[in-house]
DNA sequence: CGAGAAACCGACCACACGGTCAATATCCAA
DNA sequence: TTGGATATTGACCGTGTGGTCGGTTTCTCG
């Protein structure tokens, strides 16, 4: 699992007032148990009923954002799609930032798997950013997860800006080694890797986010035209 | 030019009452000149002058929004940025919406030139598509105009949406018909054209977001990067 | 059953923003 | 200078929404 460093993600912005009396349990307590109260069964476990319904949320909410954007989204419109309030929301999450800053967390989660299976079984740099693209297009599109990402880096702010841009960063950057890897042990054309790791980030971003299963397309079919494009080339 | 029908940018959203009363010129009327009051010196013509000032609002308001997303960018910010106040906006522009959808008609432009030249100046399919990237990225990455390109198409609706989508639907399927007359004449590998033409779509226009010209990439470099990528393709 | 915690809700507040309007400043032509 | 069109503004309003709070239901366990 990655994210070891579970910092309570701080806030920072807005709450004017000292925030006095905090009753209720803070809401973003990072998915964690205590050592006790071992789980006789999943279903009956508070902690993980909490956790699964703090995931359906995230899913709702990461879904309507990318069909209409994160402005034209309200926490009422996530709750209501669920049966909830949108106090009920609060009571799982801190602030509309930090839902969305979890949405960016489990979006960030899917590249980092496909990386580190392309670290593990690829031979060459050109390898493993074939791997790379293979394994994330095919995770995005699968109907488990179907489309949690979001492209809305701007209406985060401070520190939960700061962190997601760091870990975007930092996926880019491994992506990036892959290609400059490819490129020195000559798997890969002499391109910019710079470039290059833009380029393809953006295209397969793009891609699951306007991708409709309904469209006629195949998911298999789409997924390997994707990378004979990027990786083949259009040109004949 | 583009744009023959020349609608007055129906409305529809909002206006709850009937409107009654209106004194100052329609705002949204389209850049047009009477055949009298001939021209004497652009300076100082009205209309010129009219013409001029909206254009350094699309474009202060299209930058803005590219870097910090339509929803955290308020009119006011529009136009203090530029010195006036934001009901001096509202006589330039009828709506939020409106001004919004005109960035997208000015982005869309370019395109469509780039399009011209390339069905224009393409002997086969390829070149079509080589042609057409080329100059987009030249256009959309010149110091004239740096960025008038926004993704949020969510944030219209109506009457708007539907003319933004239908023209931007236009422009992709005259590019996925170059895919396809090239797929055809053997000038291009034998790809899925409605794949390929988002994948490029995606590309580019995620590209001239991102891009800054501070960061030490050149310019030329840049783009011939990307004709490269997508075109030859990575793998050597 | 009963107590306490967890989950949830209705109602509310503050504020930002889209949009309007009457009033004023500016400019140009007669 | 005057008058009318063109520009521009400050003040205002309504609404939507993020966020909070006290209270209420629901669950769990002794």
């Amino acid at each position: 699992m990655p994210e070891p460093e579970a910092a309570p993600t701080s806030q920072e912005v807005a709450t004017p007032r000292p925030r006095a009396k905090r009753a209720t349990p803070k809401p973003a307590a990072p998915r964690r148990r205590g050592p006790l109260t071992e789980t006789p069964n999943p279903a009956f476990d508070r902690q993980a009923l909490r956790e699964q319904k703090r995931l359906a949320l995230l899913h709702e909410a990461a879904r309507l954002i990318n069909a209409r954007g994160s402005a034209a989204v309200s926490l009422e419109d996530v709750g209501s799609s669920l049966s909830i309030s949108k106090a009920a929301v609060y009571y799982y999450f801190r602030s509309k930032q930090d839902l969305i800053s979890e949405c960016y967390a489990i979006s960030f989660d899917v590249w980092e798997t496909a990386l580190d299976d392309a670290a593990a079984h690829g031979a060459t740099g050109g390898d493993r950013v074939e791997i790379f693209i293979r394994r994330y297009l095919a995770e995005g599109l699968g109907a488990l997860q179907p489309m949690i990402l979001v492209r809305e880096q701007e209406v985060l702010q401070g520190a939960l800006q700061r962190k997601v841009e760091r870990r975007r960063r930092a996926l880019r950057n491994r992506l990036r080694g892959f290609i400059a890897e490819g490129v020195t042990d000559g798997s890969l054309a002499p391109v910019n890797p710079k470039i290059a790791s833009t380029i393809i980030g953006a295209a397969i971003s793009w891609l699951l986010r306007t991708y409709h299963p309904d469209g006629g397309l195949d998911r298999k079919a789409f997924a390997e035209d994707a990378v004979w494009l990027l990786l083949r080339g259009l040109r004949r």
